[in-house]
DNA sequence: TCTATAATCGAACGCAAATTTGATTCTTTC
DNA sequence: GAAAGAATCAAATTTGCGTTCGATTATAGA
């Protein structure tokens, strides 16, 4: 009866990379459905069979960036290493993943203001229309609520070391925003074919943001 | 005989401001001329009174941007303070300029894109549009000179620092790049109303950035 | 082989946005 | 107070994009 997937079909991932990278060369509201499909060698037309819509395209890219990320994060902070050397390992695996997809990751910071301005479909549109338009929503709560829970783990890291006496005393979330901020600009300036790869950069940033906060000061370990 | 600029008619300078404040909203591709029109009270025709296309009233918000954070970090850099000194100044005007014009500060982190993928006009457009693209492209081509200008400050004030013993040896690019993150970050997360102003949130972070780097570490001076 | 459905596309729809046009209303200056 | 240009607007033009529709093709299972 059904018919699974055919194997030479465009997978769901693949237009989401491809999508990634159109919106990173252009943004989402100058990236045009038509630009993506090009991407991964379909219409604009076939893109509905996958996505309902640009909106929802949109944020499976923003939602795979961030798993990514939650990903390789996570464990690391929940591990029971000192709370400097989760920190260094944190802010690496952040930024080598950031380089390594420049794309979702150019996304994760450019692209959330589109997300918040998703215009709810008019009155006089189909209640699938308006159903689909909830899910989004809550879509898009779940997805900042996870971006939370990111950004927090290093609060609680952070936290940690302070406590523990390794960090000194000092404002955490704007020491996490600041954090943030170096590593997310990576994502805009990095070139792959650059002086330095990511492991590198990584480790000298890691560097220079421990140096800031750590009571004894101490180099690459 | 000619009319000078009534005095309740709307100026240049008011249009961009306000263009700022849409483009933070809703970025560059979003932001239609109407909205922008809307806010200074015009119809979206009048603008064209003022700015020959939505492009170059793109680029008067960026060189606005550029040039007010300028003036102010130069004299800095070109002080003879010591380079310590020198750099936690730069930083913290440059923030406390962000946070006191977020909007504009945002346009210098997020419609640097759109600025790059303004597209020429169409062969068959007149003379005039052909000339106008010619000098918005140089236009474009000095403001990213600035920029750089910009940037080279920090470079050259952090490199001054190593040499003087007060800064560790260090990776000066990338220590820029990162620092540029963080305060650029600063525009994108400030809330006016948060719990901290503008330059109690600079002083925290030159401390942190200062730290990462000074040979002998000191806090607030 | 036959059928249901996955996957795709070409063409058309509707709309919103940038820009143009042609007039109209102010203000300054003579 | 008339002329010239500055500043404005309503309406029309144009263009491009998201999305829908109907039809077509391919493939896995019955």
């Amino acid at each position: 009866m059904a018919r699974k997937p055919a194997d030479q079909s465009v997978h769901r991932d693949d237009i989401i990379h491809a999508a990634a990278e159109v919106l990173q060369r252009n943004g989402y509201e100058a990236a045009t459905m038509k630009d993506i499909a090009a991407a991964v060698n379909l219409t604009a037309a076939s893109l509905y069979h996958h996505f309902r819509n640009k909106d929802t395209l949109l944020i499976a890219v923003l939602e795979l960036g961030l798993e990514v990320v939650l990903k390789q994060i996570e464990p690391i902070a929940y591990s029971d290493r000192r709370s400097d050397e989760k920190l260094r390992a944190m802010i690496c695996a952040h930024i080598v993943g950031l380089t390594e997809n420049t794309a979702v990751g150019a996304a994760m910071v450019y692209e959330l203001r589109a997300l918040l301005n998703v215009k709810p479909p008019s009155k006089n549109a189909s209640l699938d229309d308006q159903a689909a338009y909830q899910a989004f929503i809550e879509r898009r709560s779940a997805f900042f609520a996870q971006r939370d829970r990111f950004e927090d783990l290093f609060r609680v890291v952070v936290r940690e070391g302070v406590a523990q006496g390794v960090f000194r005393a000092m404002d955490v979330p704007i020491f996490v925003q600041t954090l943030l901020g170096a590593q997310n600009w990576v994502g805009v300036w990095f070139n792959p074919n650059g002086r330095l790869n990511g492991e590198q950069i990584a480790e000298l940033i890691a560097d220079t943001m421990l140096n800031g906060v750590l009571t004894s000061p101490r180099l690459t370990s």
